[in-house]
RNA sequence: GGGCCGGUAGCUCAGUUGGUUAGAGCACACCCUUGAUAAGGGUGGGGUCGAAAGUUCGAGUCUUUCUCGGCCCA
């Protein structure tokens, strides 16, 4: 029997998929036809969708959690423009801060230079040129994975408009008077010479010294205290000297006690918290004291005591002072207060009138302010204090502690709270938090906990700093009057500076004239230009200002925001806030936030666990439409878990997906009608074909449904089920006899064939979004009609297409097919048939079953060579296998006793 | 340490307002096919729903505690 009389599947596109090599390819086609432009030529005046990319920060390779977030933008992106919207999409960098600055001072210290003799503005190109760089590193990296956008014309943060607008927005929060300088410890790298934003800080475990210091009464109402001590516990020995005052709580319990031990405070009297008693005799060896006296801490007040120092000339008041953040859980019960080196401490004495100075410098070494440590380096402090206060004989004890300390990301050195003159914007000045808390009700979140989670943010937050002590980034366009302090608002100086941004940049601000910047109506020998830069966050959260408001081709507010969930503390935040100050609404009308990607046991990816997985190690063994399947297919209001095991199950579902593709083409001799859906006449089609019409129609609608809420996982599950479930198992089994054996001609094999272009049709696009590569090569391979599948639009189903009591009778009809595969298998497990082609079947059903049944073969849709039907009145369903008998044509291979009614010739 | 979120078959996910024996696909095992063939079909095994206690006639679903993980904050 020759292979010529039947009509085999035949098709150019492959089984193997090689994604590796053959996506690059598809990435060139793209580039080719200039797909960008053609989507936006393809939607001019259609409804917009604007998805406002949150600029990554321009440095190092992409990682896991980069590739998710660009892919799952462009699969959102992808089905709004199918969806027959302009659904724009702008990359965007962020450009300034400290990572940069730090990389470049790393290339310093290999070539010893030394950054404080590079001027500012030459040290900033340099930043610049990094940035520039990684830019384009990003975007190849970005583009490889199939992310389409306006490549060419991205935003970054450092471009001299985005700095230009800065200024302006900044001016806007300075005329409206809710920008206002402040003073206050910041976390300060003494190796940076840098303050540090809170998001640059880790906590990693740090060895300190302790002292238990005394500090004399000079005078209080309990007259029992004069005479005795105040016994402090701290793990920073070098704040001594800046130390103000006392912190107790009014609330606890004090002791006033007797050290009867040899030593320096042999019958000496101390104070300590009753409930801390034990923990500290025991750390100072305590042996022999007496109780004298107990009292509340409310008692302390007004109680004045020495510095440990006052012999040393350290001869000012410390006050005790009442706070509430003074605990139990370590040290005295009296806690020594530094206000130019803890927040706390700050805010204590701030309410009490207690200035801070700058204790220590930039490089870490005390000032002018600290007498008898001046010029010595904090860090090597310790052993000094803890020496001059045995020499006072003020130190009970020193010891050393291992605890959680805040640590420089970037440098791992060790920091310290250092009081530094900030700028900051009033949450409440001009109502900005509940302006906020409007604008996020009016938000729609996606996983809708996001809302809670970025209020309750919001709720708390203290006034906004945007202010650092650095050099890359935006400069903070304030100039101070040097007879008055008061600061210079002018919008025409602010529009001034922005202008000279817009022209040069904003590194001029560094090294040009003063005057430039403050035009002809103020002499710049009457101000002090400031040198501080605005806090990178301010810089992203103003992208909406020139990204959204600048360009004609987006929108303000964008359409959706979309982010890792770390973001409700960044860029939601900030993007929020500066929308609410300048303009009193949010930049978005919706959030999505995604999780982090984790390793297979849901552990977090660290290259001390081994357990990281680089996206381009994925796109070389699998490729990009796999790495899209991991995203589309992962449930991103939770964490999201890869490693190679379930990238090998996601390439199996891709393989699945790949040859269904391949029968549909295959069987269509790679020959695509583009059938008019509406001029169908569905009542002519064999049912079967009505059933899928059925099912194609009812999946559409479940999958607008999803796309619609950004259910991605369960989109892709349902696709891929009825690849598999609904075609491969089901209905491309049975046809496979109508296609292979039945003349092209027959009205039934027409039917099934007008049925494959109706499915590839649907499945190219319904999976466009997701396998935009595969898509791609299949439709270059069978459609003339656009450049490329991205161009087109989803399908609308004719609602004629619906026919639930088909539906019904065929779910029965799958039943009773289900029961013949049980009975079938029997057989074959016993030897006896094969092939279900080598069974007949006997199907007894219950009468009522009778009106279904007619018109309906059940050797087609069981491939058996036969299939008797039988009916009774008591059985539901009854069914038995036998071995056909005859003989087997050998162009069907159906086996039957007369000659087969197709093929006999 | 605090706040928030999460833990359902080996994997990715469904499980409506608490209501029969907890589902799907993949993977796995066995079988068939060799006319989707480095494909395709069939059948089957597999879960004390993170753990414990409680509320209830009844808990994967509600409460508490614990545990593991993630994010944010200290």
């Amino acid at each position: 029997m020759s292979k010529d009389q039947i009509n085999l599947p035949k098709t150019a596109f492959s089984m193997k998929a090689n994604l590796p090599t053959r996506e690059p390819q598809i990435l060139e086609l793209w580039k080719k036809i200039d797909l960008y432009k053609e989507l936006r030529n393809s939607r001019i005046n259609k409804e917009k969708f604007v998805l406002h990319d949150g600029p990554p920060y321009a440095n190092g390779n992409i990682h896991m959690g980069t590739a998710l977030n660009k892919i799952l933008k462009d699969i959102i992106v992808k089905f709004h423009q199918m969806d027959g919207k302009d659904s724009v999409y702008v990359p965007g960098w962020d450009c300034h801060g400290l990572p940069i600055e730090w990389k470049i001072e790393e290339q310093y210290k290999k070539n010893k230079k030394n950054k404080n003799e590079v001027p500012i503005v030459e040290f900033r190109k340099e930043c610049r040129a990094f940035a520039a760089k990684w830019i384009e590193v990003h975007k190849e990296q970005f583009k490889r994975l199939g992310v389409v956008g306006d490549w060419d014309n991205y935003y970054s943060t450092m471009s001299f408009d985005a700095e230009a607008q800065i200024v302006r927005e900044l001016g806007k929060f300075l005329t409206e008077g809710s920008l206002y300088r402040g003073f206050k410890p910041v976390l300060w790298s003494t190796v940076e010479k840098t303050a540090l934003a809170d998001a640059e800080v880790e906590y990693q475990d740090h060895k300190s010294d302790t002292i238990y210091v005394s500090f004399p009464v000079k005078s209080s109402n309990i007259k029992d205290l004069e005479q005795s001590s105040i016994v402090i516990w701290t793990t920073t020995p070098w704040t001594i000297p800046a130390n103000k005052a006392l912190a107790y709580n009014e609330s606890l319990d004090y002791l006033l006690i007797e050290i009867n031990d040899e030593g320096d405070f042999k019958n000496k009297k101390i104070v300590i918290a009753e409930a801390l008693l034990n923990s500290t005799i025991k750390d100072c060896e305590i042996k022999n004291y007496k109780n004298l006296k107990k009292f509340k801490g409310v008692d302390f007040k007004d109680t004045i005591c020495n510095h440990p120092f006052i012999n040393l000339g350290y001869d000012y008041d410390i006050p005790m002072l009442e706070a509430r953040f003074v605990t139990t859980e370590q040290g005295t019960g009296i806690v020594h207060c530094a206000p130019s080196h803890g927040p706390d401490d700050f805010n204590l004495c701030l309410n009490n009138g207690i200035k801070a100075l700058e204790t220590v410098d930039g490089d870490g070494k005390y000032t002018k302010n600290v007498s008898l440590f001046e010029g010595i380096h904090i860090f090597k402090a310790n052993p000094i204090v803890i020496e001059k206060l045995k020499e006072q004989k003020k130190l009970l004890k020193n010891g050393e502690l291992i605890h959680s300390y805040p640590h420089s990301w970037r440098s791992k050195a060790p920091l310290v709270h250092r009081a530094t003159p900030q700028w900051f914007i009033s949450m409440e000045s001009h109502k900005l938090r509940d302006k906020a808390l409007k604008a996020i009700d009016e938000t729609t979140f996606y996983p809708s906990k996001g809302k809670e989670r970025l209020r309750s943010m919001i709720e708390t937050r203290p006034d906004w700093c945007v202010s650092r002590q650095r050099v890359w980034g935006v400069p903070l366009p304030i100039f101070v009057n040097k007879k008055n302090k008061e600061i210079l608002v002018d919008e025409e100086v602010f529009e001034n500076i922005a202008n000279i941004y817009e022209k040069e940049g904003s590194d001029c601000w560094f090294s040009d004239d003063p005057q430039k910047f403050l035009g002809k109506k103020y002499k710049a020998g009457d101000f002090d230009k400031l040198s501080d830069i605005v806090e990178v966050w301010f810089d992203s959260g103003s992208t909406h200002t020139f990204v959204l408001e600048k360009r004609k081709d987006l929108k303000w507010p964008a359409s959706m925001y979309l982010e890792g969930s770390d973001q409700h503390r960044g860029w939601f935040h900030s993007s929020l806030l500066e929308s609410c100050g300048t303009r009193g609404k949010a930049p978005f009308e919706s959030i999505l936030s995604h999780g982090f990607v984790v390793d297979g046991k849901g552990f977090k990816m660290s290259k001390s666990l081994g357990n990281v997985i680089a996206p381009e190690d994925i796109l070389k063994k699998y490729g990009a439409d796999i790495l899209r399947i991991w995203v589309a297919s992962s449930n991103y209001a939770e964490d999201l878990r890869i490693d190679y095991s379930i990238l090998d199950q996601h390439s199996e579902s891709y393989r699945k997906i790949r040859n269904t593709f391949r029968y549909l083409l295959g069987n269509l001799n790679d020959v695509f009608e583009d059938i008019k859906l509406e001029g169908l006449n569905v009542k002519e089609l064999p049912e079967l074909e009505q059933f899928m019409l059925h099912k194609i129609y009812t999946l559409n609608i479940n999958f607008k449904r999803y796309f619609r809420n950004y259910d991605f996982h369960n989109l892709y599950k349902e696709l891929l089920n009825f690849c598999t479930v609904d075609l491969s198992a089901f209905y491309f089994d049975i046809r496979k006899d109508t296609l292979y054996c039945d003349p092209k001609n027959s009205e039934k094999r027409k039917s099934c064939i007008v049925l494959l272009n109706v499915i590839l049709n649907s499945l190219l696009k319904w999976f466009a979004p997701i396998l935009s590569f595969t898509t791609e090569e299949i439709y270059q391979l069978i459609s003339k009609k656009n450049k490329s599948i991205h161009l087109e639009q989803f399908l609308d189903l004719p609602q004629k297409f619906e026919n639930k009591n088909l539906n019904d009778k065929w779910l029965k009809l799958i039943e009773i097919r289900n029961k013949c595969n049980i009975s079938i298998e029997e057989k074959r497990a016993k030897k006896e048939i094969g092939s279900s082609l080598e069974a007949e079947l006997k199907i007894n059903l219950n009468n009522k079953y009778k009106e279904i049944i007619q018109k309906i073969d059940f050797s087609e849709l069981c491939i058996t060579s036969k299939a008797q039907i039988s009916y009774n009145d008591n059985e539901e369903i009854l069914i038995s296998t036998n071995k056909a008998s005859g003989t087997k044509c050998p162009v069907c291979w159906k086996i039957s006793v007369e000659p087969c009614s197709r093929h006999s010739t």
